[in-house]
DNA sequence: CTTATGACCTGCAAGC
DNA sequence: TGCTTGCAGGTCATAA
Protein backbone atom coordinates (compact mmCIF):
# COMPACT_ATOMS: atom_id res chain seq x y z
CA UNK A 1 0.00 0.00 0.00
CA UNK A 2 2.96 2.16 -0.51
CA UNK A 3 2.87 5.61 -0.66
CA UNK A 4 1.96 8.52 1.70
CA UNK A 5 -1.91 7.99 1.40
CA UNK A 6 -2.38 4.75 1.45
CA UNK A 7 0.07 4.05 4.78
CA UNK A 8 -1.96 6.62 5.94
CA UNK A 9 -5.33 5.28 5.64
CA UNK A 10 -3.83 1.94 7.32
CA UNK A 11 -2.65 3.59 10.58
CA UNK A 12 -5.93 5.14 10.99
CA UNK A 13 -7.19 1.45 10.53
CA UNK A 14 -4.90 -0.05 12.66
CA UNK A 15 -5.76 2.92 15.58
CA UNK A 16 -9.23 2.18 15.21
CA UNK A 17 -9.06 -1.69 15.38
CA UNK A 18 -5.50 -2.70 17.04
CA UNK A 19 -5.13 -0.04 19.90
CA UNK A 20 -5.28 -0.51 23.19
CA UNK A 21 -5.27 -4.49 22.95
CA UNK A 22 -2.77 -6.70 24.74
CA UNK A 23 -0.91 -9.17 22.24
CA UNK A 24 -1.35 -12.74 23.58
CA UNK A 25 0.27 -14.35 20.79
CA UNK A 26 2.43 -14.03 17.71
CA UNK A 27 2.87 -16.48 14.54
CA UNK A 28 5.88 -15.70 12.08
CA UNK A 29 5.06 -17.75 9.50
CA UNK A 30 7.62 -16.47 6.76
CA UNK A 31 11.07 -15.45 8.20
CA UNK A 32 11.87 -12.82 5.79
CA UNK A 33 9.25 -10.46 7.02
CA UNK A 34 10.97 -9.79 10.12
CA UNK A 35 14.28 -9.87 8.45
CA UNK A 36 14.79 -6.39 10.21
CA UNK A 37 14.13 -7.42 13.45
CA UNK A 38 17.83 -8.60 13.97
CA UNK A 39 17.61 -10.84 17.33
CA UNK A 40 15.14 -13.54 14.99
CA UNK A 41 11.13 -14.57 14.46
CA UNK A 42 11.53 -16.03 18.16
CA UNK A 43 12.64 -13.44 19.73
CA UNK A 44 10.17 -10.96 18.17
CA UNK A 45 7.21 -13.08 18.89
CA UNK A 46 8.25 -13.62 22.29
CA UNK A 47 9.13 -10.26 23.20
CA UNK A 48 5.22 -8.78 21.70
CA UNK A 49 3.48 -11.49 23.61
CA UNK A 50 1.75 -9.44 26.73
CA UNK A 51 2.77 -6.24 25.58
CA UNK A 52 -0.27 -3.54 25.37
CA UNK A 53 -0.41 -1.43 21.82
CA UNK A 54 -0.99 2.66 22.43
CA UNK A 55 -1.38 4.40 19.51
CA UNK A 56 -0.87 4.23 15.57
CA UNK A 57 2.11 6.75 14.20
CA UNK A 58 3.10 7.04 10.67
CA UNK A 59 6.26 8.88 9.02
CA UNK A 60 6.49 8.85 5.49
CA UNK A 61 5.66 5.00 4.48
CA UNK A 62 6.70 4.00 7.96
CA UNK A 63 4.31 2.93 10.61
CA UNK A 64 4.53 2.27 13.94
CA UNK A 65 2.07 0.98 17.23
CA UNK A 66 3.64 2.38 19.88
CA UNK A 67 3.57 -0.19 23.29
CA UNK A 68 3.06 -0.07 26.71
CA UNK A 69 5.88 -0.60 28.93
CA UNK A 70 5.46 -4.49 29.81
CA UNK A 71 2.50 -5.30 32.69
CA UNK A 72 3.76 -5.58 36.14
CA UNK A 73 3.28 -8.38 38.67
CA UNK A 74 -0.20 -6.56 39.71
CA UNK A 75 -1.48 -6.25 35.83
CA UNK A 76 -0.78 -2.41 35.45
CA UNK A 77 0.71 -1.46 32.33
CA UNK A 78 3.33 1.62 33.05
CA UNK A 79 4.35 4.02 29.97
CA UNK A 80 8.06 3.22 29.47
CA UNK A 81 10.54 6.49 28.73
CA UNK A 82 11.79 5.62 26.14
CA UNK A 83 9.75 2.76 24.79
CA UNK A 84 9.18 -0.04 22.35
CA UNK A 85 6.97 0.86 18.73
CA UNK A 86 6.26 -2.46 16.55
CA UNK A 87 6.94 -1.44 13.38
CA UNK A 88 6.13 -1.91 9.76
CA UNK A 89 6.80 -0.59 6.59
CA UNK A 90 4.63 -2.27 3.53
CA UNK A 91 7.08 -2.64 0.51
CA UNK A 92 5.62 -2.85 -2.78
CA UNK A 93 3.15 -5.21 -2.09
CA UNK A 94 2.43 -5.63 2.07
CA UNK A 95 -0.85 -5.32 3.88
CA UNK A 96 -2.18 -5.27 7.45
CA UNK A 97 -5.70 -6.54 7.63
CA UNK A 98 -7.64 -6.92 10.25
CA UNK A 99 -9.31 -10.20 10.27
CA UNK A 100 -11.81 -12.65 12.42
CA UNK A 101 -9.88 -16.12 13.98
CA UNK A 102 -11.90 -17.91 11.68
CA UNK A 103 -11.80 -16.25 8.61
CA UNK A 104 -9.02 -18.53 6.10
CA UNK A 105 -5.60 -17.49 5.82
CA UNK A 106 -4.20 -15.58 3.03
CA UNK A 107 -2.00 -17.08 0.21
CA UNK A 108 0.94 -14.83 1.26
CA UNK A 109 -0.17 -14.63 5.39
CA UNK A 110 3.63 -13.61 6.79
CA UNK A 111 2.78 -12.85 10.44
CA UNK A 112 -0.33 -13.54 12.64
CA UNK A 113 -1.24 -11.00 15.75
CA UNK A 114 -3.45 -12.70 18.29
CA UNK A 115 -4.97 -10.68 21.52
CA UNK A 116 -6.21 -11.52 24.79
CA UNK A 117 -10.00 -9.93 23.96
CA UNK A 118 -12.07 -12.19 21.71
CA UNK A 119 -11.61 -9.60 18.91
CA UNK A 120 -10.33 -9.77 15.38
CA UNK A 121 -6.27 -10.72 15.22
CA UNK A 122 -4.10 -9.00 12.76
CA UNK A 123 -2.55 -10.66 9.68
CA UNK A 124 0.58 -9.28 8.18
CA UNK A 125 0.27 -10.29 4.23
CA UNK A 126 2.91 -9.26 1.79
CA UNK A 127 3.14 -11.49 -1.54
CA UNK A 128 6.69 -9.41 -2.59
CA UNK A 129 8.04 -9.72 0.58
CA UNK A 130 9.47 -6.15 0.45
CA UNK A 131 8.11 -5.21 3.70
CA UNK A 132 7.99 -6.45 6.74
CA UNK A 133 7.27 -5.98 10.68
CA UNK A 134 10.30 -5.08 13.49
CA UNK A 135 9.77 -4.44 17.23
CA UNK A 136 12.26 -1.86 17.56
CA UNK A 137 13.36 0.95 20.27
CA UNK A 138 11.97 4.36 20.24
CA UNK A 139 14.10 7.21 20.19
CA UNK A 140 14.00 11.14 20.71
CA UNK A 141 15.44 12.78 17.41
CA UNK A 142 15.11 16.22 16.37
CA UNK A 143 11.61 16.77 18.78
CA UNK A 144 10.40 13.44 17.27
CA UNK A 145 9.48 10.26 19.04
CA UNK A 146 10.85 7.81 16.64
CA UNK A 147 11.48 3.96 16.22
CA UNK A 148 15.17 3.80 15.66
CA UNK A 149 15.10 2.44 11.86
CA UNK A 150 13.03 5.82 10.98
CA UNK A 151 15.85 8.40 12.20
CA UNK A 152 16.72 8.56 8.93
CA UNK A 153 13.41 9.70 7.26
CA UNK A 154 12.39 13.33 6.75
CA UNK A 155 9.39 14.60 7.48
CA UNK A 156 6.72 14.28 5.20
CA UNK A 157 4.89 16.81 4.22
CA UNK A 158 1.56 16.16 6.44
CA UNK A 159 3.79 16.63 9.12
CA UNK A 160 2.95 20.03 11.27
CA UNK A 161 6.85 20.67 11.50
CA UNK A 162 7.60 19.66 8.20
CA UNK A 163 9.38 22.65 6.40
CA UNK A 164 8.71 23.53 2.99
CA UNK A 165 11.46 26.34 2.71
CA UNK A 166 14.32 24.28 4.25
CA UNK A 167 13.22 21.22 1.92
CA UNK A 168 14.30 23.54 -1.35
CA UNK A 169 16.96 25.16 0.13
CA UNK A 170 18.22 20.76 0.05
CA UNK A 171 16.75 20.05 -3.11
CA UNK A 172 18.26 23.34 -4.80
CA UNK A 173 21.76 21.89 -3.57
CA UNK A 174 21.43 18.62 -5.17
CA UNK A 175 23.47 17.64 -8.52
CA UNK A 176 20.69 15.30 -9.63
CA UNK A 177 17.28 15.29 -11.31
CA UNK A 178 14.06 16.86 -9.78
CA UNK A 179 12.27 13.44 -9.56
CA UNK A 180 15.12 11.49 -8.09
CA UNK A 181 15.20 14.05 -5.41
CA UNK A 182 11.59 13.77 -4.76
CA UNK A 183 11.52 10.17 -4.33
CA UNK A 184 14.91 10.44 -1.43
CA UNK A 185 13.02 10.01 1.33
CA UNK A 186 16.03 11.30 3.49
CA UNK A 187 14.74 14.62 1.73
CA UNK A 188 11.63 14.27 1.95
CA UNK A 189 9.14 11.56 2.81
CA UNK A 190 6.03 10.26 1.88
CA UNK A 191 6.23 10.53 -1.45
CA UNK A 192 6.09 7.50 -4.20
CA UNK A 193 6.77 7.05 -8.15
CA UNK A 194 2.96 7.59 -8.62
CA UNK A 195 2.69 11.32 -6.46
CA UNK A 196 6.02 12.12 -7.78
CA UNK A 197 4.83 12.54 -11.14
CA UNK A 198 1.57 13.79 -10.63
CA UNK A 199 3.10 15.92 -8.14
CA UNK A 200 5.88 16.98 -11.96
CA UNK A 201 2.70 17.03 -13.70
CA UNK A 202 0.89 19.58 -12.33
CA UNK A 203 3.92 21.73 -11.56
CA UNK A 204 4.71 21.18 -15.59
CA UNK A 205 8.16 19.74 -14.87
CA UNK A 206 10.42 17.32 -16.81
CA UNK A 207 11.41 15.11 -13.43
CA UNK A 208 14.97 15.03 -15.36
CA UNK A 209 15.29 18.52 -14.76
CA UNK A 210 18.57 18.98 -12.83
CA UNK A 211 17.39 20.09 -9.39
CA UNK A 212 20.24 23.05 -9.18
CA UNK A 213 18.34 25.24 -11.61
CA UNK A 214 14.82 24.67 -9.88
CA UNK A 215 13.93 28.25 -8.34
CA UNK A 216 12.66 28.71 -5.27
CA UNK A 217 9.33 29.16 -6.40
CA UNK A 218 9.29 25.93 -8.68
CA UNK A 219 10.46 24.17 -5.19
CA UNK A 220 7.56 25.37 -3.59
CA UNK A 221 4.75 24.84 -5.98
CA UNK A 222 6.16 21.22 -6.42
CA UNK A 223 6.07 20.87 -2.58
CA UNK A 224 3.11 22.38 -2.86
CA UNK A 225 1.35 20.21 -5.83
CA UNK A 226 2.73 16.71 -3.95
CA UNK A 227 1.01 17.96 -0.51
CA UNK A 228 -2.02 18.67 -2.16
CA UNK A 229 -2.40 15.25 -4.23
CA UNK A 230 -1.51 13.09 -1.32
CA UNK A 231 -4.47 14.95 0.51
CA UNK A 232 -6.96 14.34 -1.76
CA UNK A 233 -5.83 10.81 -2.51
CA UNK A 234 -6.29 10.60 1.06
CA UNK A 235 -9.28 11.65 1.08
CA UNK A 236 -10.82 8.83 -1.35
CA UNK A 237 -9.18 6.24 0.61
CA UNK A 238 -6.44 5.83 -1.71
CA UNK A 239 -4.81 4.62 -5.06
CA UNK A 240 -5.59 1.39 -6.16
CA UNK A 241 -5.25 -0.52 -9.32
CA UNK A 242 -6.33 -3.85 -8.11
CA UNK A 243 -6.79 -6.27 -4.52
CA UNK A 244 -3.29 -5.76 -3.35
CA UNK A 245 -3.57 -1.76 -1.94
CA UNK A 246 -6.60 -1.86 0.48
CA UNK A 247 -6.97 -0.62 3.79
CA UNK A 248 -7.45 -2.77 6.91
CA UNK A 249 -10.81 -4.50 6.46
CA UNK A 250 -9.36 -4.96 2.52
CA UNK A 251 -10.90 -2.67 0.63
CA UNK A 252 -9.58 -0.62 -2.07
CA UNK A 253 -9.39 3.59 -2.55
CA UNK A 254 -10.65 5.03 -5.67
CA UNK A 255 -7.74 7.91 -6.27
CA UNK A 256 -6.86 5.81 -9.65
CA UNK A 257 -9.52 7.57 -11.30
CA UNK A 258 -8.38 11.36 -10.80
CA UNK A 259 -4.50 10.40 -12.20
CA UNK A 260 -3.52 13.08 -14.65
CA UNK A 261 0.03 10.90 -15.44
CA UNK A 262 1.08 7.87 -13.54
CA UNK A 263 -0.04 5.27 -16.02
CA UNK A 264 -2.28 7.04 -18.58
CA UNK A 265 0.23 6.05 -20.92
CA UNK A 266 -1.58 6.98 -24.37
CA UNK A 267 -4.00 9.09 -22.76
CA UNK A 268 -4.77 12.62 -23.34
CA UNK A 269 -2.81 15.03 -21.18
CA UNK A 270 -5.84 16.64 -19.54
CA UNK A 271 -4.45 19.87 -20.25
CA UNK A 272 -3.24 20.19 -23.01
CA UNK A 273 -5.05 16.62 -25.03
CA UNK A 274 -1.21 15.45 -26.11
CA UNK A 275 -0.76 11.90 -25.50
CA UNK A 276 1.39 11.39 -21.82
CA UNK A 277 4.28 9.14 -22.69
CA UNK A 278 5.77 6.95 -20.36
CA UNK A 279 9.93 6.64 -20.04
CA UNK A 280 12.07 3.95 -18.19
CA UNK A 281 13.24 5.66 -15.33
CA UNK A 282 15.55 4.09 -12.40
CA UNK A 283 13.94 0.17 -13.41
CA UNK A 284 10.39 1.72 -13.40
CA UNK A 285 8.47 4.24 -15.17
CA UNK A 286 7.67 7.79 -15.42
CA UNK A 287 4.76 8.95 -17.07
CA UNK A 288 4.80 12.74 -18.08
CA UNK A 289 3.08 15.09 -20.98
CA UNK A 290 5.53 15.57 -23.60
CA UNK A 291 3.91 19.16 -24.18
CA UNK A 292 3.35 20.40 -20.58
CA UNK A 293 6.45 19.45 -19.03
CA UNK A 294 9.33 19.59 -21.58
CA UNK A 295 12.45 17.66 -21.71
CA UNK A 296 15.59 19.40 -20.30
C1' DC B 1 29.89 13.35 1.82
C1' DT B 2 26.68 12.52 -2.54
C1' DT B 3 24.82 9.93 -6.35
C1' DA B 4 23.69 5.89 -9.24
C1' DT B 5 23.00 1.03 -9.70
C1' DG B 6 21.57 -3.57 -8.82
C1' DA B 7 19.53 -6.86 -5.51
C1' DC B 8 15.80 -8.42 -3.05
C1' DC B 9 10.72 -11.28 -4.22
C1' DT B 10 6.21 -13.10 -6.47
C1' DG B 11 2.74 -12.93 -9.89
C1' DC B 12 0.49 -11.16 -13.82
C1' DA B 13 -0.14 -9.83 -18.72
C1' DA B 14 1.51 -9.62 -23.24
C1' DG B 15 3.95 -11.51 -27.06
C1' DC B 16 5.75 -15.34 -29.64
C1' DT C 1 -1.13 -24.31 -24.89
C1' DG C 2 3.33 -23.19 -23.07
C1' DC C 3 7.34 -20.45 -22.77
C1' DT C 4 9.78 -15.97 -22.25
C1' DT C 5 10.00 -11.28 -21.25
C1' DG C 6 8.78 -7.16 -19.04
C1' DC C 7 6.60 -4.89 -15.49
C1' DA C 8 4.74 -3.64 -10.67
C1' DG C 9 3.04 1.55 -5.80
C1' DG C 10 10.07 0.49 -2.23
C1' DT C 11 14.31 0.48 0.16
C1' DC C 12 18.80 -0.90 1.04
C1' DA C 13 23.84 -2.08 0.41
C1' DT C 14 27.43 -1.15 -2.35
C1' DA C 15 30.40 1.10 -5.60
C1' DA C 16 32.15 5.18 -7.86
Amino acid sequence: VPELPEVEVVRRGLDAHVSGRVISEVEVLHPRAVRRHVPGPADFAARLAGRKTVTAHRRGKYLWIELAGPATTSGEYVAADAGEALLAHLGMSGQMLVQPAEAPDEKHLRVRVRFTDDGPELRFVDQRTFGGLALDDVVLVDGARLPVAVAHIARDPMDPEFDAEAVVRALRARRTGVKRALLDQTLVSGVGNIYADEALWRTRLHGERPTAGITRAQGLALLGHATDVMREALAQGGTSFDALYVNVNGQSGYFDRSLNAYGQEGEPCPRCGTPIVREPFANRSSFSCPRCQKRP
